[in-house]
DNA sequence: AGCTAGGTTGTCGCCTAATG
DNA sequence: CATTAGGCGACAACCTAGCT
């Protein structure tokens, strides 16, 4: 709910802007309306879903989308498009839903992707899989992952694009003139240079670019600098770690025990990445 | 109850591409 | 060649879900 500081009334001024832009302060809240509802699938494989609105200036700031949430979020708010919502900013300036003000009276809401991806999914790429294996490729090329200064969203899209990867480590066998044939001269040797950088990260940092489910606490605690003392602990010993649960203890082994992510390992040791080989 | 990870948003600055 | 426009990536802040 929200925390109502101002009187209802203003919300509800008819003429809209003309109004507002006459009022001593500027709009806390304004309506728009819904122009369309978007899903993306994140690098968990959960599901994310977004407003489109018509533009509207909150605070000297533009909004043309809100968050919404979970799918489950989604139904509960129950929002279409042509409904009216009414949306404001939450602390330094992050739309947030206050409520929907009114509902269009012939509403078809989209279907939103089937909920089949998980933490497991996507490691390949398929054409189902194309979201959320280009979130793993964006994920895992963060600063505080890989660290691939210079390519973004945009950039993965293009690379997989033209050379098909297989799987989210494919961009390893790129040669430096297929970089630049597709990024620039510039541009491309960077990126090339930031790929082979990438090679000499400790083998934490690769065993997180794969996604492990382990908190950073966790994997720290653990000490562990090969994949194969990953694979030599059993139930109890995961249990023994900090935040260890009976969830997470279950989850870490099913994940190394994937023939994906088992895969993805042997594909990193013939690369000769540290602590992959046996 | 508290914490972490993962997800979102708009703005800013850099680099590339295009135009005169 | 110089200048402008646009696209892309990086960033800080916030919110929720899930797990301990």
């Amino acid at each position: 709910m929200r925390t109502g500081k101002e009187p209802q009334a203003r919300y509800w001024l008819p003429g809209q802007g003309d109004w507002l832009a006459a009022w001593k302060y500027p709009p806390v809240a304004r309506v728009s309306e819904v122009t369309g509802i978007q899903f993306s699938v994140g690098k968990s494989g959960k599901i994310a879903v977004v407003a489109l609105l018509a533009p509207v200036m909150l605070d000297d700031k533009r909004v043309q989308r809100v968050n919404i949430g979970s799918v489950r979020r989604w139904n509960e708010w129950d929002i279409a498009p042509g409904d009216q919502i009414l949306v404001s900013l939450a602390g330094q300036g992050i739309p947030r839903i206050d409520e929907v003000v009114w509902r269009s009276t012939q509403r078809s809401k989209p279907v939103p992707p089937e909920g089949r991806f998980n933490s497991l999914t996507c490691f390949y790429a398929t054409a189902e899989c194309q979201e959320q294996f280009v979130a793993r490729l964006v994920w895992l090329g963060a600063n505080e992952v890989l660290g691939l200064e210079g390519i973004g969203e945009a950039g993965w899209r293009e690379l997989h694009q033209v050379y098909r990867f297989e799987h989210i480590f494919s961009w390893l066998g790129l040669t430096q003139e297929q970089l630049q044939s597709t990024f620039g001269i510039s541009k491309g040797e960077k990126l090339w240079h930031q790929f082979n950088l990438s090679r000499d990260l400790p083998f934490t940092r690769w065993v997180i670019a794969m996604g492990i489910p382990l908190t950073q606490a966790t994997l720290n605690a653990s000490r562990d600098g090969s994949w194969q003392q990953l694979q030599e602990r059993d139930e109890q010993s995961w249990r023994q770690l900090p935040f260890m649960g009976e969830q997470r203890a279950r989850q870490v082994i099913q994940w190394l025990e994937d023939r994906e992510v088992t895969a993805l390992s042997n594909w990193l040791a013939a690369q000769r990445i540290a602590g992959f080989m046996p």
